[in-house]
DNA sequence: GCCGCTGACTAAAGCGGTTTATCTGACCGC
DNA sequence: GCGGTCAGATAAACCGCTTTAGTCAGCGGC
């Protein structure tokens, strides 16, 4: 039925159940001053055309987009090679979709950052937009604030310059990741951090350096492995060559671990015989390298749905509690072992 | 300047200008019916007190939306451990972005694909798809047919039902590796392919399948590792168990080839002495395992680049040529070595 | 001096909904 | 019999821009 034709409007729905395009707008907003009957009358006429309100018209006369925006800032590459973002979003698109809402992605790069969120708030695209991977100093809180721009932020409470946030805190994996290498006799932990500048792989070297410090240890050494696993690479060889040499190796993300286990047997070191390795996400494929990669879990998917869920209380209500999620926790495999020579 | 007030609209800008708005409307979409001297008037005037056409507005009098949609329906695992799709979007974003255009990200469970496209199509939202990971009888292109919404196949143009397709042959590469390792010596060469149902995937396992044969040699055996960590490994301890075992695999893509790599190492295999791997994807860890895998690379980020493009011109055009991109190429690394007893 | 034309610009009608103010009876109490 | 109330429904304004159909002044041609 319905043919080819156009696209029916509120008027035909309207038409058909002999009522104004009022009524149908009422009905299909569930607002009271209808009768049950015209009201049941209405939603029958609407589904013998196949209508639906057009989001577009609806996001015009109401103000409202009906869609989230999430600028991921990070290179192509690493965006690509982390399973967050993925896992993310189809946690964020499970309330979407509830809601019948959509959302609008954008890939940016780091010049074109501020641009980008600009052109979301002028455009009206979208009612409010998650941020993810704060920095240090991160300039975003303030612009979106400026923008007027309802936001969550998706990490680090204290960073998040007077936004809601959402957090997962993954400080406590670390924490015992340092522990179990340190009950396993290990004195030389060393730690290959993520991009300085962001926001929580700063955290995660600070819980590092603060769980040697709890376990009596001296500092080890630090290396910027730009949580790739080029940078993986390069750290480790760095490491490898030190002297005294590490024993363990905590890693701020299973990327850069699993290349650095590579490279440290091709550079003829046992894992874990010579060399422990810790990693952080739980990558699908942590379980599958040789040895198993220790790692830490968190549950990403809820992340997203949260962040998105408080999202919507920020659009509506203007503001939302900060909320604070399981945090992660250490999954141990075959990659860690008992210090050499113990 | 320009305070906190209400964001400004056409007719802020008219009156500033001094001329009514559907003058400043022809300013902003460069038509013809305007002195030079009055578009820069208006245009000032805009700039001026910071407007920007409305996109809701613009969309809902133009009926378009001004953003395209692209729906992922594989399992939230696979996704992000595929670097293809952070990448893709990464291309697709590059044109979007240069003409002020959104891209509408959804993530579906298989179950509701069907709903989400058509809740796309009614919704008005975007105003066109792209297609990705075509299906065996995918019955995809039907269905945005029906709903007569355009669309852009990302893949095979023979399956693609009559829309338009943009397509990077992933063939070559797979033929290059049989080849290759025939030269090297292997006999038995094996294949851990990609979920039946892609076409994508059997579309590789049939290029292997026929690569063989052309190199006179007989077929190998062939498991489904179904693209992931945990099925390439299961695939490729079955393969280490048959007698004559292979001594080559030829995985669908990256991810189970490494997977497969630990596997055959935990169970005492040295790759490449007793086993030669090949994976497909060229992922950033490809480069940084031990040994380092042989893989095939391709430009996705000009793929999604393209294909963007081109479903703007299905969108403005009612019709676009087919594209064949430059098919990907074989990167030799270690994971691939003379077969054994040669 | 009148006509037709053209270039520059505007008024007003959409686009497809939402929302507010208004209208219409029916019912109620006195 | 009359004012008041209220549920049920509607007309009309509005959201902010695009677009079509004018309007109007100026100008050349005859």
């Amino acid at each position: 039925m319905a043919a080819a034709g156009k696209r029916p409007t509120i008027a035909d729905v309207a038409r058909l159940a002999g009522v104004s395009p009022s009524a149908v707008s009422f009905a299909f907003n569930n607002r009271p001053g209808l009768s049950d009957e015209t009201r049941a009358r209405i939603l029958s006429a609407a589904e013998r055309v196949g209508w639906q309100p057009s989001r577009t018209a609806r996001a015009l006369s109401r103000g409202r987009a009906g869609a989230l925006g999430l600028v991921l800032t990070r290179e192509p590459e690493l965006i690509g090679a982390d399973p967050f973002f993925s896992t993310f979003i189809a946690g964020v698109e499970s309330v979407l979709t509830a809601r019948g809402h959509g959302l609008m992605l954008n890939v940016a790069a780091p010049a074109q950052e501020a641009a980008t969120y600009r052109r979301l708030a002028a455009d009206r695209r979208v009612d409010g937009v998650l941020i993810t991977d704060l920095r240090v100093g991160d300039p975003r809180p303030a612009l979106v604030t400026a923008l007027r721009m309802p936001a969550v932020v998706v990490g680090d409470r204290e960073f998040c310059g007077g936004l809601c946030s959402v957090d997962l805190d993954d400080r406590p994996a670390f924490a015992e990741a340092v522990d179990h290498l340190a009950r396993l006799g290990h004195r030389r932990i060393a730690h290959v951090a993520g991009p300085a500048e962001f926001r929580h792989a700063q955290r995660r070297r600070e819980a590092w350096a603060a769980a040697l410090t709890a376990a009596g240890l001296p500092q080890g050494p630090v290396l910027t492995g730009g949580f790739s696993a080029e940078g993986g690479a390069r750290a480790t060889r760095e490491l490898l060559a030190l002297t005294p040499r590490p024993t363990a190796v905590v890693y701020a993300n299973d990327l850069s671990a699993i290349a650095g286990i590579a490279v440290a047997q091709e550079a003829g070191f046992a894992v874990p015989g010579d060399l422990s390795v810790v990693g952080y996400d739980d990558t699908p494929l942590a379980a599958y390298t040789h040895p198993r990669l220790t790692t830490a879990r968190a549950d990403i998917h809820r992340w997203g749905a949260v962040a998105a869920q408080t999202l919507h209380t920020v659009i509506e209500r203007g503001t939302a509690p900060h909320v604070a999620l399981d945090p992660s926790t250490l999954t141990l495999r075959e990659s860690t072992g008992p210090a050499p020579g113990r």
